[in-house]
DNA sequence: TATGAATGAGCTTTCATTCAT
DNA sequence: GATGAATGAAAGCTCATTCAT
């Protein structure tokens, strides 16, 4: 009938790091497939194939349990955006590098779109989900942002930082009703009106 | 929220019309306070002034409630977004208009934005949520659709379908955020840019 | 994974007055057979012939539960203390006073022992209990005190308010050694020192 | 607190005795601040600063863990209220000699009241514990009962080894109010009354 | 001997939904 | 039609105890 402040298990051992990324791996599936709110910890457990104890053991709670996959998650998906060929010059300003970074959010969000999708529904009505996505909100716009700084000279926008968000939205919401929802047409076809779109608004001549 | 085969009062009493409407209100009001998980049949019955008894002869199911207060919902933004006063010329393609019916956009998804963020949520989690607001999204690209098809020969899209979905997908989306999550820069700067956007992409010149 | 403020059922049918008698008289009587820790809602409510749902329509809480069902035996107890037959005639102070007075206290403890018994226990460690349990001690030490304030010419008290506590202490714990604990003599004899204590304690000459 | 039949470490070695007082401090600490209830075994085997495995090495289990640190706090306990300072003459029957043992009992109850407290709530639920202090009662109503045959000749009581259980009830149960539970007034004036009520009561004249 | 990861029965509580009145 | 008392499956979480290392 009282309050309780439980230790949660830091795991150092070999095994002990399996099985929390067993728990994690298996959230990440029952997430996706689920649904995060149709999704029990009990199930979790099971499909980690681990006590309902251990798991308590490792995540003090179901929802921190959330965070810790989605940060995962999170960490690996910008990373996965943002990631730069070493073939890929960025000296000139062109369609290229454009459709480059399009193609790479698109398959990024190709990965787990499962997992992303159920999450992002989360975003919008649960606090902690919300600040981990606006925290790689805030990475991505600071990486727009240096992109548009960096081209200064050789685009016309005049408001950077407005322009960056309304970049920063514009291929976020794409990528995500392409992946998560599904459109009637095809993926190539999108990703070539978005490069173009977004290349006439920054060149300063076409 | 089990299926059921039940049978459902329709009213046609106005004072039922009214029970049913104040159900609707409550389920609004408290989905967008509270969050829709959050939110359990008593207290909406309760707010409405009704008992649990009543609000399942309108409702065979808390789910379908949230499906006929998204409908009705997801109506009146639509007009709003839409809408086109008296005096708005729109023979010429302008930045004008484009300004034009951002700004009613943005004006829209600020009406009831707390609902509207709860509900967007279910829009990836569910699929009875996610058909209201994909038809909703066919009924909105239809309209871009006609409108840069009218524009045709003043404007130099080739691929108007697929420059459509981008367009609307980044409109949505800048919105959605703008309302639903908070933007740290003033508004009408991002209308602007939006705006510069658009133009830029659709004018044959500037 | 949020708070909430349930309510809980106000009986005012008399079907449901029944029902809320019948969980606390389960609860009395398995918290006396069995301990009050080990006693559990389930068990409650499967006595009672009521469901588990109901057992949280009418109690919010086991807590709540013990603390209605402490009370109103408490109450009662009480009553049954210092309640005073017609025929007793309490004009002069006499042992038999003091006997009649005692004898009661025995016999009120005699009921719900095991029950009075066990929630002592929790008078020790529990705050809300402990304070339902100083309310009845306050009440008491008001009767002994008007008692002794009575007699006052008659008895040679300097300390009226000290020797109310020291008295109302030494009936208690007596009465609840020989009914939850158990002792080797007769009662009787126990009542008859416990009235020679208390007499030459007060009475001016023997 | 299942039964068990396992064995049990007997420390003989001086590392282990003081792992196992170890054990025990941090029991009586845990218990007095937080209830026995509410102190798990992990919490003790921590601030023991030994492992649960440990823990169960040197008790088989949680229960007999309590048992024997209360044993140990009882025995304590009972030496405390019956030391004799060598300067005090027991050779009078006087108010004196009640006062001192008065006055021993309450610095008694003094000591670890807390814990005390949390104990003796036991006392009325577990027969084990139970035992224990129906134990240390048998032999303070020894004592109790040599001193009132000691001053037979001197004192006018008739039924001795009732007047011992009277006597014995009502002191223990104004130090454990007055320390456990708390009391308005000065302790100083309990004690005094109390005195007075002894004295009076065995005392041929006064 | 010592460790602490692992177990899982068991507890409290919630809430969508039903149905007798 | 209207009511709201009643239901009970199901969820989250705890903790005494075991046992492989």
């Amino acid at each position: 009938m009282k309050a309780n402040n439980k230790k949660v298990r830091i795991p150092k051992q070999k095994r002990s790091i399996n099985k929390k990324n067993r728990i994690m791996n298996a959230a990440i599936q029952l997430f996706a497939q689920k649904g995060i709110h149709d999704t029990n910890s009990k199930e979790i457990a099971a499909l980690a194939g681990v006590s309902i104890g251990s798991f308590y053991s490792y995540f003090s709670d179901k929802k921190v349990l959330l965070i810790d996959v989605l940060e995962r998650y999170l960490d690996n998906h910008y990373s996965e955006i943002w990631k730069q060929d070493s073939d890929v010059r960025f000296e000139e300003f062109s369609k290229e590098i454009i459709r480059y970074f399009t193609t790479n959010l698109f398959r990024a969000c190709g990965i787990s779109s499962d997992f992303h999708r159920e999450t992002k529904a989360l975003r919008y009505s649960d606090p902690e989900v919300k600040k981990l996505f606006d925290e790689e909100k805030t990475k991505a716009l600071k990486q727009i942002n240096a992109f548009l700084e960096f081209f200064k000279n050789k685009i016309k926008v005049a408001d950077i930082e407005a322009a960056a968000i309304v970049i920063h939205s514009a291929a976020e919401n794409l990528a995500h009703t392409t992946k998560f929802i599904g459109i009637k047409i095809n993926e190539a076809r999108l990703i070539n009106e978005f490069t173009n779109m977004i290349y006439r608004y920054l060149a300063t001549s076409e």
